[in-house]
DNA sequence: TAGTGGTCTAGACCACCGA
DNA sequence: CGGTGGTCTAGACCACTAT
C-alpha cells in the first residue's frame, strides 16, 4: 500500500506550507520548475496542485503561477467526512464519549426509508452522548448494518466505530451525504444533553458509504447550539 | 471561451444521469469504451469522470467499473458557492429581495480585521432582507471593497449582486471560507426578520475571494432557523 | 516575447476484480 | 486470464500575463 506519486508531492508541499517554509501570498516553483526538482512529469505536479488547490492551500492563476493562500484561519475541518475521535484528537479537547446505548434490532420502516432497502434486515442501534470540557454536547444515534459490521461493543463504541470498521474489519468509507437543519429538542434530547435555556437544536443527519457505494450507516448527530461550529472552504462551480 | 472537452463530456454524462439514460446503480461503460465514443483520450475521460465523482454522480471502483449513484437526495446545493438569486431560480420558490441599507463608508477596525488588510479603505454596507413566501427568512449583511466593486445601486442588489460582479465588471468569483454558527438573534435580527418566537439564528459568515485570490467580500447571512437547511457531499481524505 | 498554467494525446505499466 | 480503473510519462499546442 505505497502512496502514490503525487499523493507524496501533494504531502511535501502541505508541510511545507503548514511549517512556514512557504508562507501566504508567496509563488509556488513553476510546474515545470516543481517537475524538474520531484523528477516527475508535468501532469503528476499538476495532480499534486489540484490537491492543494481543492482543500483551499494554494489558488491556481492562469499566466502567473501559483499562490500560497493564508490557511490559518480554516483548518480545522468540521467539514468533510470526519469522525468525532479524530477530530477530538486533533483539537486537544478534553473529550469524553459515553455509550447510553447498544442493541441489535430490526429495521423500523423509517430506517429502511434512510437504507433505501427493499426488505427490512438487522442493524445496530448505537447511541452516544459527547462530553467536551464536563459538558454533554453532542448527542449521536447510529444505525448500522449488522451484515457489514459485526461484533461491535460497547469498548469499540467508546472508542473509534471508525477506526474499528476500518482497520479491524478493513473495510472501506468512501463518502457521505450529509444535511444540517435546526430543530427543537426531543425530551431524550433534553434528558441526555446538558442543553442549558436553548430551545433549538443542531441536527446533522449522515448517510455514509463504502467505496463500493454500498450505504452501511445512517447518523444524526444532535448539537446544541452555542458549541455547534461547521467550516467550509468552498470553489465556484460554473 | 469555448469550453474544455472534458467539460463537455462532463456536461453530456451529467445530462444522462439527471434525464434517467443513465440510472442509480447502472454501470457507465468502461473508461476505454467511452475514450473511443467520445473520440478522446483517457485521461481526458478521466477528468470528465473526476468531476463527475467530486461532485456525488458516480462512484469509481477499480477493477468493477463507475457505478451511478442515487443524485435524486442531494441536488440541491446550499453547499458550494452560489448566490441567493441562482438558488432561488434553481428552487421555483416566491423570493423576493429588500434592500434596507446601501452605503459607502469607512472600514471599521472589525471588518479591517476580516479583510486582513493593513490599512482601512472604503467598503459597500449592503444590508438586504430576503422575502419567501411572503417571510422574511434571511438578512444578509455584505461588505465589498468599493476599489473592486464601484458603481453599486439599490437596483443592482435587488437583483444579483453576483451576476454584477461577473457579468458587467468582469470579474471571476473564485472561492469563498464559510463558517456556520448559531447565535441569539440581536435587536437588528427581530426588528427585520419575522422571527417568530425563535430565540436562536443561524449565521453564516463568508470570506469571498476573486481568481487572483484578493478577498473582495465579506458576508454574514443570517438565517430563521426552522428555514435553514445546508446540503453537503464529502469524501473521506485520507 | 518569454514564461506561466490549461488542455489533450498515445502509450505504458500496475493493482484489482471476476470468471 | 482479460478487463477494469490508477498512475505516470514526454511531448505538443493553446490562452493568458507580464515586460
Amino acid at each position: 500500500m505505497t502512496k502514490s506519486k503525487f499523493q507524496m508531492i501533494y504531502d511535501e508541499l502541505v508541510g511545507h506550507i503548514e511549517n512556514g517554509d512557504l508562507k501566504a501570498n508567496e509563488l509556488l516553483p513553476s510546474e515545470n520548475e516543481l517537475a524538474e526538482s520531484f523528477k516527475a512529469s508535468r501532469e503528476t505536479i499538476r495532480k499534486a496542485l489540484k490537491l492543494l488547490s481543492e482543500h483551499g492551500y494554494i489558488q491556481k492563476m492562469q499566466g502567473k503561477g501559483s499562490v500560497v493562500l493564508d490557511v490559518t484561519k480554516i483548518n480545522f475541518p468540521i467539514s468533510g467526512l470526519v469522525s468525532f475521535r479524530e477530530l477530538a484528537d486533533k483539537m486537544g479537547k478534553r473529550a469524553k464519549t459515553d455509550v447510553v446505548g447498544l442493541e441489535e434490532q430490526l429495521m423500523t420502516a423509517d430506517m429502511q426509508e434512510q437504507f433505501q432497502m427493499k426488505e427490512a434486515t438487522n442493524v445496530w442501534n448505537v447511541k452516544r452522548v459527547r462530553e467536551i470540557d464536563k459538558e454533554r454536547i453532542i448527542l449521536d444515534k447510529d444505525y448500522l448494518l449488522t451484515s457489514l459490521v459485526p461484533g461491535l461493543t460497547i469498548n469499540i463504541c467508546e472508542k473509534s466505530l471508525y477506526a474499528y470498521i476500518e482497520q479491524v474489519l478493513g473495510l472501506t468509507i468512501s463518502f457521505a451525504k450529509k444535511e444540517i437543519t435546526v430543530e427543537r429538542p426531543t425530551e431524550e434530547d433534553k434528558e441526555l444533553l446538558d442543553l442549558k435555556e436553548y430551545d433549538t437544536i443542531v441536527v446533522v443527519k449522515s448517510h455514509v458509504y463504502l467505496d463500493d457505494a454500498t450505504m452501511f450507516q445512517y447518523t444524526e448527530s444532535r448539537h446544541r447550539p452555542d458549541k455547534f461550529r461547521f467550516v467550509d472552504f468552498a470553489r465556484r462551480t460554473r
